[in-house]
DNA sequence: TTGTGGTTTCAAAATAAATTGAAATAGGTA
DNA sequence: TACCTATTTCAATTTATTTTGAAACCACAA
């Protein structure tokens, strides 16, 4: 296979394309990033992330701030829950979310 | 309804639900973030996007380092580029991809 | 206990995204 | 022109994610 000359040079110096691959993060790492990226992949975790980053809240102030049914906002939760952006600790009746260390790093 | 008290002033604080929803980013803002999120949510275009920040790449030799059919990969290739995270110049009969200022930002 | 508010779980249906292989395009060459 | 290589596009299929509504769960209070 023919390689173009503009980047031939600059890939060889680099080790060939198996000394580009063996800069890449290990596959792990990427299977991870990109899970969290699907977290967010979704405009209304973007948004529930956003506002638990304000402020800790309660599922039911949650819900009142972004209108949806209940089991809608639960499975939301639980995918930002899953990869840990976010945590939920009971207290009394009720679940209170708030982000984690590793969820305010993704503020919009 | 009923509100936690362990938040309850600090939700005040902010003033009410609708002060703390008033301190989200816009709309818009958010939507966009989530399709960059969404681009990035495959560990497929992940590694790509990598490949590309190491080094710009012709199709030919990124699918030489990711083994795919042509199709598919140009479909990724695709999303990448959609939301500005990939460039693709032409040069001769190759079109050659690199990372934007903006994909750069997303390094694994 | 029974009831109630807050939240999750579950399975079915709806929607969206990824994969495939064949056909099309585009630039360059014989 | 006709042809070749690199890449994209398209439509059909497969797979994954999201939405829904009903039922279950859980902590607390009457």
């Amino acid at each position: 296979m023919e390689v173009p000359d503009i980047i031939k040079k600059d890939v060889e110096k680099k080790g060939g394309l198996e000394g580009i691959i063996n800069l890449l993060a290990v596959e792990d790492k990427i299977i991870q990033k990109s899970k969290i990226h699907h977290a967010l992949s979704d405009p209304l975790r973007m948004k529930i992330l956003n506002l638990l980053i304000i402020q800790p809240l309660c599922v039911c102030l949650i819900k009142e701030a972004i209108d949806m049914p209940d089991s809608k906002l639960s499975y939301h939760l639980s995918v930002l829950k899953e990869c840990g952006l976010i945590e939920g600790k009971r207290r009394r009746n009720w679940i209170i979310y708030h982000a984690t260390k590793l969820g305010k790093e993704y503020k919009v």
